[in-house]
DNA sequence: GTAAATACTGTCACTACTGACAGTACCACA
DNA sequence: TGTGGTACTGTCAGTAGTGACAGTATTTAC
């Protein structure tokens, strides 16, 4: 059977694919790539923090737990383009990079190489997700492959995707009230506590009690990491 | 030159290409494939009513103009399908759908086939956008065609996408440093400039003067009507 | 009819933010 | 050699936000 038969075959089953049995159709990605690692990944963005939905992974299980134990993501430059970028993302683009580069020498004594790359996903609601390849070759080939592969792997990472939305349920919305929200919105809006209790024509400490509320629902702690949720999730009328 | 060369060399200009150059690059798409027609949308979801922000395309001009001016979009099942789900929209499996009949008929009377698919593009921030095209392949051939192109056209329309995002935007660019935006990150995080300071081990002054140049140059008076205008453009990778 | 949720208000103590006055050092570019 | 941009730091005075202790009135749901 061709290589391109495998990829039509994959493809297909792919697109029937739910739930669990994605989880062998990605190890079928591996092998008809040659890829050494792969990861999926679906991220809440919903809660204070980035909150793993879901995820798939072939990457070494230290090289992943001290990933998030030390937050790297956050420092992570290619992790931060692919989830607020369109492309996939060059590995080889952040060799300059210093940061890319303690990530790729961490990643290097886990047997994990810098040429491969990560395919931001498209993603409805409140959440961000990424296919994160490992590829291994040679930097002199990676360029021609990269070009030679990159349909099919975007294709199929977003085929794997679909199939594994069922798995990636969000948390609930934090349902605030009218009132909360509102009160919310005059704060994206630069207004203070007193400024919005004269728009509203209620006491300050009301507006104190609503936003106290509403930090406390959303998860978080200051006004303005409430506004960055608000915002993510859409909350605020733009 | 092979058909496989010039797919690269249209790959390689639109990764480079931004604002204006994408109109002949759309062409040449268009002209690679042998598609009919095809047509690029970006739609803000920012007011509550779809608002085109960018548009390319073929399509014959009095279809697109009846399509408007009857607000088919929000009978259109095949754009709906695009704008809320996640995978590329095979026309051809709303063949059967009624409301999708009627617009095939309609689409026919312009010379427009039922062969053809619609690729929902990934959008950061409150926006949505697609690329359609018209194939006009026999249906027998269609099964084909499209297992065999999805992933080039997927790929050259993520590209296009990416470099047409200037022409989309609901909001003008800040233009933070690094430090800046870095700084804005952390707060949208919910740490005070103490905790931020010890995040980026400067003094506390510091990450004041960073957070005060960010709201001048965002035109904010607060920390949060910043995050709230950092987060809606894009600003921030959270 | 009671429990829970919502909409509202008061005060105290503390921490965080904000503007305005400063300033130094480094680098790129003309 | 200057000019402008970036990265960084200090201090003071004032305003804004935050948590913890309260409380009342009204509506909604079982």
């Amino acid at each position: 059977m061709s290589q391109r038969q495998i990829y039509f075959d994959l493809l297909g089953e792919l697109e029937k694919a739910t739930g669990k049995e994605t989880e062998s159709l990605f190890g079928r990605i591996q092998e008809y790539f040659g890829i050494r690692h792969q990861s999926y990944m679906n991220i809440s963005l919903s809660s204070g923090r980035q909150n793993a939905l879901d995820m798939l992974n072939t990457f070494p299980e230290d090289l992943v737990q001290h990933y998030i134990d030390n937050d790297l993501h956050l420092v992570d430059p290619i992790a931060q383009a692919a989830l607020t970028g369109i492309t996939p993302v060059d590995w080889q683009a952040y060799i300059n990079n210093k940061n890319a580069q303690k990530l790729f020498a961490i990643a290097s004594t886990f047997g994990v190489s810098a040429t491969g790359m990560t395919i931001p996903l498209l993603c409805r609601g409140n959440q961000a997700a990424y296919f994160a390849i490992d590829v291994g070759v040679a930097v002199s080939e990676w360029p021609q492959y990269r070009r030679a592969h990159i349909g099919e792997m975007q294709v199929l990472a977003t085929y794997l995707h679909a199939a594994r939305q069922e798995m990636a349920q969000d948390l609930p919305d934090a349902d605030l009230t009218a009132r909360e929200a509102e009160v919310l919105k005059w704060t994206a809006a630069g207004k203070s506590y007193w400024e919005i209790s004269m728009i509203l024509g209620i006491s300050e400490r009301t507006v104190r009690f609503f936003m106290t509320n509403a930090r406390k629902k959303l998860g978080v702690v200051t006004n303005s990491q409430a506004v960055a949720q608000a915002v993510l999730r859409g909350m605020i009328p733009l």
